[in-house]
Parts: structure tokens; C-alpha cells; sequence
DNA sequence: CCTCCTGATAAGAATAAATCTTATCTAAGA
DNA sequence: TCTTAGATAAGATTTATTCTTATCAGGAGG
């Protein structure tokens, strides 16, 4: 899930842009961590993009990637994924989508749909309140998990 | 939120036969904790649970709620809720569907659609691994919040 | 190019949800 | 009733995240 390098530089141009009109300081770790999470498009997590970014920045501390993970996300530059929440994961894509998460290995990719575009809110749901996102996760087994497990069977018939 | 009698006797009763059928040990403290979280269609925390059942029995421990909850979800009697990551959340409606979630107080409530029952993945999605479950979070502002925040700016602007 | 000041960082302490350890207890089958 | 595998209580431990504080540096203004 390499981004292409034009879509990584249109997120890189986004951010410095947003960073700018919010008055907030362009520092170099905030600049190394946001191009560390707007090359990748796994969503990944805060402590691999501090392992990542840390080689480039020996002192970098966990905390300023946390830091700058919540100034991002209240810039609306990043959004925090609600995948498996024992720990926090990054969304470097502000195009509004849905995700495909593998159960097994958690992976998440992202796709679009114009038939879910098109969702109306149900008549049930309105006097609930309004709704302003309607977020679609499409949870199974991916590819390489249900290879795995295939391959695991027939190792156990051998036996 | 609170659910009808018959529909907490319902999950009581498909609990029992669960953990019956899988052989684990039907205990008064795994009994108060179900009959809590089934008369609830409010998808409580682990806390909020640990302190309704401590009152009825006081030497309980929040380890204990833990554990049930992971016996139960194992069992597949009750699921946990993976929204707003913070704390987990108990959900005993095991029918497939989809939350109206607010984004203020952190409000989750059921809902069901035949459209979304409809749905087709996408051709895109296909290659990268099996759907089993298609779940829809619809976003938003709940009318009690919408109501508490029009209610401070009409406080506001008699200053 | 310097100076200053405010906001940012590093390091490590603190917090809090969740899990683990161990001694004790109990559900439920014989 | 007796037995025992599995469950609980209490408190320690782990781990993700946030906080504290001394130091640092981006960038506005000179
Ligand atoms: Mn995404
Ligand atoms: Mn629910
Ligand atoms: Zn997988
Ligand atoms: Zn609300």
C-alpha cells in the first residue's frame, strides 16, 4: 500500500498549507512525521511511525508524535481510524471513504462507493439526530490471512 | 434506551443455553453481569457495569466483569462495540446491525436497513480478501445534544 | 543576519484501561 | 456429600497515552 508519490506530495502540500493558515509552527519533526504517515497508506500506528521517523531523528520522542497526531487530527489534516482500538491508527486520507479490515492480521484499505453515496438515512434514524458521515466497514479475511490459514491446514493433514 | 421484558428475558435465556452448551460454569456473578448489560440497550462500559452489579454484590472485582465479557463474546452471546476507542463497550444485541452514533456524548443506538442488507461489495474489494459482515456507522449530533448546543448559544448572546 | 518570545520538544513521571498472578472458593457432576 | 476443574478477589503488572518541566527553536520584527 505504497501511496504514489504525486498523491504524497498533494498531502504534503495540504498539510504545509493547513499548518500555515492555523498559525501553527512547521517544525522539522512535525514535517518528518507527516511525510512518514502521508507515504503510507496502511494506517499505521503511533509507535511505528516513531520507530520509522526516529531513525532520521534519533531524539524524537514518543510523545511528539502523539502531539503532533492530535494537531493534525484537530486541523482536520489526519483522522484517527476506529479499527481495533487497543491502539490508535492514523488516516492520512481526508477524502471522505470506507474500509475493508481483515480480522485476522488488521489490515485496512480503503475504497469508495458511489451506491453508498447514494445511502439515505433510514426514516427510523432521523428524529435521532443528524447525521453528517455514514461510514461503511467491510470486515472478513483478506487474501494473504486466508492463504495462511490454507496452507497451515494442509501442513496439519501431513502430521 | 431500556429494553422491553420480554426481549431481556430472550437474551437471558439464549445466555443460558450458551454456556450450558459450551460447558463454562454458570456463576451468580455471570449471571448478575448478563442480566445488566441485557436489560441495556445503551452499550455500556466495562465500569459502568462493574459499579450497577457491585451493588448487588459488593466483593466483585472489575477483573470479573473483564472476564465474563470476553467468555461471553467468545461465546458469540454478546459483542463488543468499536467506537470511540477509549473504553470498550458491550453490545447484547447479536442480531447483525448498524449504530447511529453521536459524536458529543458518545450515544450509540441500534438500527436496521434493508438497503444496507442489499448491499454488494464492490469489484475493487473482491481481490483483497472475504466479507462476512458489512457494518454501517451513521455520524452525527444526537437531538439532546443539537438541543444543549442551541440552548447555550441563545445563553451566550443575552450576555 | 541577530534578537526575542511563544509555542514546541525531550525525557521521564504519571495515569488509566486492561490483563496477569496466586490463593481461595464454588458450580456441578459423580 | 465429595471432588475437582474452573471461577473469583485482590492486588500487582502491563501498556497505550497524557502530563510535567526544563530546554529549545521557528519565525516575526528589527
Ligand atoms: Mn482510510
Ligand atoms: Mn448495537
Ligand atoms: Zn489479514
Ligand atoms: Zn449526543
Amino acid at each position: 500500500m505504497k501511496l504514489s508519490e504525486e498523491e504524497k506530495q498533494r498531502r504534503l502540500r495540504s498539510f504545509i498549507r493547513a499548518a500555515r493558515q492555523a498559525g501553527i509552527k512547521l517544525t522539522h519533526q512535525r514535517l518528518e512525521i507527516f511525510r512518514e504517515i502521508a507515504g503510507d497508506g496502511r494506517h499505521p500506528d503511533v509507535e511505528s511511525i516513531y520507530k520509522r521517523v526516529k531513525k532520521r531523528i534519533p531524539p524524537l520522542s514518543i510523545d511528539t508524535v502523539y502531539r503532533t497526531f492530535s494537531v493534525l487530527e484537530r486541523e482536520k489534516v489526519l483522522a484517527k481510524v476506529s479499527v481495533f482500538c487497543n491502539r490508535a491508527r492514523f488516516d492520512s486520507n481526508m477524502e471522505p471513504h470506507h474500509h475493508f479490515v481483515c480480522r485476522r492480521c488488521g489490515a485496512v484499505r480503503d475504497f469508495f462507493s458511489h451506491e453508498l453515496d447514494r445511502f439515505h438515512v433510514p426514516e427510523e434514524v432521523k428524529p435521532w439526530g443528524d447525521v453528517d458521515t455514514v461510514y461503511v466497514e467491510l470486515r472478513g479475511t483478506c487474501a494473504e490471512c486466508a492463504g495462511k490459514a490454507s496452507a497451515e491446514k494442509t501442513e496439519d493433514r501431513r502430521k
